[in-house]
DNA sequence: AACAGCTTCAACCGCGGGTGT
DNA sequence: AACACCCGCGGTTGAAGCTGT
């Protein structure tokens, strides 16, 4: 059985917004509150279906959006958090306020793709381009030089991949995917006091919780994957 | 001025997950 | 368990604007 559709298509607009639509729009917003999108479009006398008010508001008249260019620090901010999540438009976009998915990924694609490969970086592997084969660690760790927040390629040496990595069990791996190696190692908090479970200004953020694969928000689970801030700590995190 | 090619980004589409019955 | 419905996400499209010739 087929998925009905989201609205009687035969009767709605499509295309661009016009300055009348945005604004009934935003005055029903203001009177009843998002949501219930299905039913908005009736309500506030749209000939649009509810998915098309959603993005609307969402990326386009919200009051708490941004907009303009990205700055240098966003960039930079985008391109560690694609590193880590991959093409998760929406969980980056949380990561940047007042900055929506839809305008991360366009900026992504028009941008930042070029920018890295300028670099001579693979936007999608965030490794360097030309490179052989070869393990590659993308870390997070903070540079002593100034202003550079620039992503960190570094060729494991021999001997830190004899110590993290069980030496038949890195070669299995290379044989399986000789140029992709997309698992996630997590580790401790390289300092003393991050060992203790992080509580400071009254929040506790659980790492999952933060990439959205656990619900709450509180979370209880009290382990290393516990973040203080509701930011990341790339010092803790490292990806092979 | 006119045209072609390129870039940008708002908007659309289809799908999957979550939830209620 | 099965189904229907809604919401949100990520990929894609296409119109508008920009740039080069």
């Amino acid at each position: 059985m087929g998925r009905s559709p989201c609205c009687e298509k035969a009767h709605t607009n499509k295309g661009a917004w016009t300055k009348e639509e945005d604004e009934r729009l935003i005055a029903h917003i203001r009177v009843h509150g998002e949501g219930c999108w299905r039913s908005l479009p009736k309500a506030a006398g749209l000939l649009r279906c509810g998915k098309s008010c959603r993005l609307r508001w969402i990326n386009y008249l919200r009051p708490d959006l941004k907009r303009g260019n990205f700055t240098e620090e966003e960039d930079e901010l985008i391109i560690k958090l694609h590193s880590l999540l991959g093409n998760k438009w929406s969980l980056i976009a949380g990561r940047l306020p007042g900055r929506t998915d839809n305008e991360i990924k366009n900026h992504w694609n028009t941008h930042i793709k070029r920018k890295l490969l300028n670099r001579g970086v693979d936007p999608a592997t965030h490794r360097p381009i030309n490179e052989h084969a070869s393990n590659v660690t993308i870390s997070f760790e903070r540079r002593e030089e100034k202003g550079s927040a620039a992503v960190r390629h570094e060729e494991r040496s021999s001997s830190e991949e004899s110590s993290a990595w069980p030496r038949g069990r890195l070669q299995q791996q290379q044989l399986k995917c000789p140029d992709l190696n997309l698992e996630l190692c997590i580790g401790p908090p390289l300092q003393q006091e991050s060992l203790e479970p992080v509580k400071r200004e009254g929040t506790t953020l659980c790492f999952s919780c933060s990439l959205g694969s656990q619900k709450s928000n509180e979370c209880k689970c009290n382990g290393f994957l516990c973040l203080s801030t509701g930011v990341l700590d790339y010092r803790s995190l490292q990806m092979n």
